[in-house]
DNA sequence: TATGAATGAGAGTTCATTCAT
DNA sequence: AATGAATGAACTCTCATTCAT
């Protein structure tokens, strides 16, 4: 899957519903990911998307809180089947040390491959109380993932793999420190990603070890 | 030093210069504490700040730039006047374990503090882009804090008081970390913060262990 | 091509695109021959179109500045029409001389027939650097006016039917007299335009003659 | 006589009435000289008068109208003594070709001479209804100077010295000439305005002749 | 499936001026 | 001779949304 699903059909042809739709998400991720949320108004997305009026996105979702929802559950999905395709089969769910490696660096491969949506999601959620009306369901799905992270946390202490610690302000710290990663590489795109990755990683480690 | 030395002076009484702007930078912090930056308006200040009109704020600021700048400074000085108070003299430089406990100890203390000046910071940060013209010196104070947390962390590992790993990545997660209990702070404000605190100092110690 | 082309339409009607812009337009010239650039902004335009409010520009022109834009071409526009229509095929373009009076008869006949655009113009190039973003694309066109008459003067000079001058200095003097007729007329409006023609084609004819 | 008589007093010392007047006269000519009369506000005169605040502006002079009324004068004075200084005594009053030659040049050499006199003078005749309450009795100063050249070039007819035309239109004619020497200068200030002044003299010398 | 036209509310900013002392 | 503080009015512009067709 490819972000660029989202994207131009080709001029002056009439268009189906959902292509329309999968055009106008993929411009707001991209305005988002330029210009910040606070920037992104539907002048701009008509700009990056090439329509005629904005009366277009008022037409095809019913609100902006709607258009947002729908560009939160596409990013969110995006990073979930990522992740699934990442993780599935690759590391023993019973290996809870190789679970907290698996997250971080598979976060963090998720950061490198598709910044944009990260810088997306880390606006969005910076924003969430913008406009009245749109839950930050897709947001909640983070936050499932810490809560995954945190049970994963609790059963290796549990099983004398991990030493002691608080499993939720553990896994609040990852989860953090991942995040941060985004900052820095935006400061410097040129990061090396995978190094990081492993060195935060181990620091996590060495942080949980028994 | 107190956020609440900015306040409402009598009403309809002429006040000196110092006087106002100190009100309305308190009242722009409240304001950003409670609606967030992006809803931050000078009509929403005024009404704070109860002033006869928005008018006055652009007498008293070059603009809304200039005023979100001293915003900033005001926070700023309050938070590092904070953390000096509060460890100066307390914790022995050359102790490299107590200066990383007392870091985030005494961050998390800040933020039980004055968590509105937390918000303000976090959502200044946010929207730095916002309006062109106020540079983030404000926001560069806090990276050089970091810095000096990855230095202090490096000179421990020369001295074996810690172990391997990359210091300006640990420098990053316990930053991070941090920011982080703001927000957990401001789901659940009932949150222990002293006990959160401790946990967070553990688990970064055991990371950063010989 | 008349100037009441820009007109009201009936009140409370949706209008179609072209017609707005037209009536807008319009509104905007005669706002401007009645009370200067300066004093012309929205609120004005809004009363005299008789919209309902000053937001229904702001949706039809992109800026003030595209309106101004747009006010002077139409003026040129105007201008370019009236004068080709009335000296096309009337003098022979070999007899400099005609030409010369044609010019200057020409133009102070558009000055009668269409005071409030000259006016517009006249103004427009006073404020050519009100706002920074519209070219003053239009002036320009007159400026190549007179760069043809100089042309012509030349001309007429070498054929040896006019004497020794600057052809430049005279095509300047030639085309800010004329000028001049517009402030003559403001402070008069019952002054006598085809004699005040004649008499100033009489005095550039003699200060060209061979 | 200087324009430079305009100008900044020891900064800090307290100043007598009649300098401080004279140091706004002459920072609103210098503003109006670069940046046109439409931009010249009471905090554009503060600033490059280096004045602390607007309000002294408010508290030399009455108005906005009484400042600009001032500054008319100043330069209408200065314009009036400049000519009378460089005509006196060198062309004979009963020479009328002589005088109308002595008119064209010391109009153009004042404009060489003072270039951002003549601006403000141009400017303030192009925003004359700006503010109601400042007459143009400084603007009427330039109307009599033209009314006198039509009586001395009626004279010359009279006397035989020139030829026929129209003595209003020829004075109207020589005046906006001149004043368009003005904005060739603004556009190309190396002109060479000597010879300019003696190439238009030549033209209306030529226009007149009997 | 898509448009054209319009809209009300609110934003920040600049302006010359005035009431005090 | 000068200031500190405040003010009301007006400005252009952007926003998401809606009524029609």
């Amino acid at each position: 899957m490819h972000v660029n699903d989202f994207h131009q059909p080709e001029l002056g042809l009439s268009v189906t519903e959902a292509a329309r739709r999968a055009q106008i998400i993929g411009a707001t991720i991209a305005t988002i990911g330029e210009h910040g949320y606070a920037k992104t108004s539907f002048a701009r997305i008509k700009e990056r998307a090439s329509l005629s009026s904005t009366r277009i996105i008022s037409y095809h979702f019913t609100n902006k809180a709607g258009l947002m929802q729908q560009v939160l559950s596409a990013v969110t999905d995006l990073k979930s089947s990522f992740l699934t395709e990442r993780t599935e089969g690759v590391v023993d769910p019973a290996d809870r040390r190789g679970m907290l490696r698996a997250y971080i660096e598979s976060e963090v491969a998720f950061l490198g491959a598709y910044p944009e949506c990260v810088r997306v999601m880390l606006e969005m959620a910076a924003h969430a109380d913008d406009t009245e009306g749109w839950s930050m369901a897709g947001i909640v799905v983070q936050q499932v993932r810490v809560g995954q992270l945190a049970r994963q946390l609790t059963q290796g202490q549990r099983e004398g793999v991990f030493g002691e610690f608080a499993p939720d302000v553990m896994a609040m710290s990852v989860s953090q420190a991942v995040d941060g990663v985004a900052a820095q590489l935006a400061a410097d795109p040129k990061l090396d990603l995978e190094t990081y990755g492993r060195q935060l990683a181990d620091i996590f480690e060495r942080a949980a070890a028994a």
